[in-house]
DNA sequence: TTATTTTTTGTACGATTGTACTAAAATAAA
DNA sequence: TTTATTTTAGTACAATCGTACAAAAAATAA
């Protein structure tokens, strides 16, 4: 890949992402998107195969930076518990500093649930950022700090998490001046108490 | 109104629902509704004045239907623990009853936020939505049943419950054969302790 | 019945979309 | 420089959408 091409996709990316955080997913057409990227529609084209093939690229960067952001934070700590609060702090975090890349995959994620046929991605997408939570739960009950969770039940926890850390979101979306710290403090309290023994 | 009015109105909103939440948002065109409700698209145009009042009327529905089930179950509860439990579990049996439409709301108002102007009433329809969850966490409070909360950690968790109780329905969408009374049990467990005092 | 209004159908139109395609321009290779 | 390749701009096209509209059909009123 030439270097021409690869800052070009990057380019056509972020202006995409900035595109679709702005006038929503169905306002994002190529039109609009080369317009606010002052290109030609053709260089959307010329590279990427398709419109999908871009959509997907914003997702795949954003799950990237995202496990590059997380992972490294969580691997640092040693107690369960203190894995819990940093997962929910560096989360937070980093979805404040990419709103827009997250929104954007939002939107992409809750189109490809409706698209029919693509509901199995959404089910992987779902165990790769389920699971870790699980291990988390799994291993603070081994070591007696959290309160006995069956599988289920644990399943039910790291869902309840993961849906207050896409919800604040989608708040701070709403609510651009949201205190992110304060939030934060508030959410780590909260799974902090509803996971203790 | 006359008859035939409301009955058509009520079939064509009525398909509008199991159309977006079979085929998704995008592709519930006037025309994919028509067919299913096989009538003529012409149908939808006389009786409904655009397409944006047909999709308002399905949110509008919805909110009644909800208000409907949901009020008079909590005005039941004396205890603001009880009125937390029947909180979580009006909702999530309401929304396991109504998942379709439900699931339409959603498409919508994430549709609404992104169209720019119609953030305001998703800011409204949350303050309808979190406002009686603070209200009971006020009054717990008060009564000494709560752990202290100030106006801002009860709307943190506030959102949070909201947010529990919506990524159920999207769980629910994913997963149709979950157990949503064990579910349900384990959220009513998980903020009954992270509100205790 | 006849007359009038309401309702439905089917089509057509303008606008918008993603993609295909051609010619021009820019860049790299010779 | 000349040649070849990559990249860009601009246009055209087929498909799809919401809406408008005219004529037919159905329902209601007289």
């Amino acid at each position: 890949m030439s270097f021409i091409e690869k800052a070009r996709r990057a380019q056509i990316v972020k202006c995409a992402i900035e595109t679709i955080a702005e006038v929503g997913y169905t306002q994002a057409s190529l039109g609009e998107i080369a317009k606010r990227a002052k290109i030609s529609k053709g260089v959307i084209s010329y590279h990427f195969a398709s419109k999908d093939e871009l959509l997907e690229q914003i997702c795949i960067e954003y799950y990237i930076a995202w496990q590059s952001y997380i992972s490294p934070r969580l691997e640092a700590q040693k107690s369960p518990k203190e894995m819990l609060r940093v997962y929910i702090e560096s989360n937070l975090a980093f979805v404040a500093e990419n709103r827009q890349h997250f929104f954007a995959v939002l939107e992409l994620v809750s189109k490809n649930i409706t698209a029919g046929g693509e509901l199995q991605l959404s089910a992987d997408h779902d165990e790769a950022v389920l699971v870790p939570i699980e291990n988390i739960l799994a291993q603070g009950v081994q070591e007696g700090l959290f309160r006995k969770f069956t599988k289920s039940s644990a399943r039910v926890m790291a869902l309840t998490i993961r849906n207050a850390i896409d919800g604040f979101t989608m708040e701070l979306i709403r609510k651009p001046h949201l205190d992110v710290q304060e939030y934060t403090r508030e959410l780590v309290t909260i799974f902090d108490i509803s996971t203790k023994n």
